[in-house]
DNA sequence: ATGCATGAGTA
DNA sequence: ACTCATGCATA
């Protein structure tokens, strides 16, 4: 089934299945596309050249070190002991079903990669400056310590504590509307003239923002918004993370997932304000579920030499994977992972260029 | 607030 | 095996 996959009633045309933002910050896109130009790669003599791979990316690595902050926590004393365990998929038979699939905001489409060559390693080495290739990337972390995310907030008043719904809805259906905005046309809906479906970036920060206002307001914390959003019975919505909301107020998602869980959001926004305005009460259950899932956590060298191979070769292949695993003494899966992951930190909204 | 992870949907 | 949306665990 083609489901969700399909956004807008009106194919604009089959082959764009490309619903990239509006014009401001299309490069997203564009920036990791343009990683691939390789202008040489005959180079590679012999096999020698993941080797070199390596120990150039350690290199740049430790010249970041120098370069860059060295936190106040561990200096390296991380344990990243367990890293060896090999399916830590704690048996997802624990309680808390792992069923919930409620991407009902998913876009899925196909971001046409490629595979870019990988030959150009060395050769980019060499041009590479330690700072530049490595700067923008790290540094992007340090929180601010004071999270006064409105915590104990006191969520007396409409506190839909319901963590813990083992949904089991098999919510497919409804595919928000990723319309593929018209690039070019959109005038600027000064005021959200378009009702609810405004691809703007400008628009998404500002309601981001309008949001967590309300929501302190109302003393709400994000988890509590997560959870509560499953009382809406939108139909295909469930619960959300803090995380998520967390991640919807700081404009890190991708601009995708702003725009489609805005509505969700805003929903939740006003029912609960008049809610409050009612007096009402909800029943509150607990929860229940225990299951630990321990975080795998990557030593600073470790990461360190990630991000300089990163800065090379975003999409490193299987093998490489495998030969910078070793490497680093890590599972082969964490390493990959930990690409993954950063590829999609590229795409977020916040960062991403042209914002 | 964010790092590492899972899973559905794709290619 | 990747992308994307999400979440658990944790700094």
């Amino acid at each position: 089934m083609m489901s969700m996959n399909s956004k807008q009633p009106f194919s604009m045309h089959p082959m764009l299945h490309e619903p990239k933002y509006t014009p401001l910050h299309s490069s997203s896109e564009a920036i990791r596309r343009a990683c691939l130009p390789t202008p040489s790669l005959q180079g590679n003599i012999f096999a020698g050249f993941d080797e070199t791979l390596l120990q150039r990316a350690e290199a740049l690595a430790a010249v970041d070190i120098v370069a860059q902050k060295s936190h106040p926590f561990k200096p390296d004393a991380t344990y990243h002991t367990m890293t060896s365990m090999t399916s830590m998929t704690c048996t997802p038979t624990s309680s808390s079903a792992h069923l919930h699939h409620p991407s009902v905001l998913t876009s899925h489409h196909h971001p046409g990669h490629h595979q870019p060559a990988q030959g150009l390693e060395g050769d980019l080495l060499d041009h590479l400056t330690p700072g530049i290739s490595l700067g923008g990337m790290s540094t992007s972390d340090v929180c601010s310590t004071a999270s006064h995310t409105a915590h104990a907030a006191a969520a007396a008043h409409m506190s839909a504590i319901n963590h813990m719904q083992h949904h089991h809805h098999h919510h497919h259906t409804q595919s928000m509307n990723m319309h593929a905005h018209g690039l070019g046309s959109h005038g600027s809906l000064g005021g959200s003239g378009g009702a609810d479906a405004e691809p703007d970036p400008r628009e998404l920060e500002s309601f981001a923002e309008r949001f967590k206002q309300r929501r302190i307001k109302l003393g709400v914390t994000q988890a509590d918004v997560g959870s509560a959003l499953a009382n809406l019975k939108i139909p295909g919505v469930g619960c959300l993370s803090q995380s998520t909301i967390c991640r919807f107020e700081s404009l890190t998602l991708s601009h995708n997932n702003m725009v489609a869980l805005k509505p969700i959001l805003e929903a939740w926004l006003e029912e609960a304000e008049r809610a409050q305005r009612e007096k009402m009460s909800k029943p509150e259950i607990f929860n229940g579920g225990d299951k630990k899932r321990k975080r795998t956590s990557i030593a600073a060298p470790e990461k360190r030499s990630l991000e300089a191979y990163f800065a090379v070769q975003p999409r490193p292949s299987s093998e490489k994977i495998a030969a910078i695993a070793e490497k680093l003494d890590l599972k082969k899966n964490v390493v990959r992972v930990w690409f993954c992951n950063q590829r999609q930190k590229q795409k977020r909204m916040k960062f991403s260029a042209t914002h």
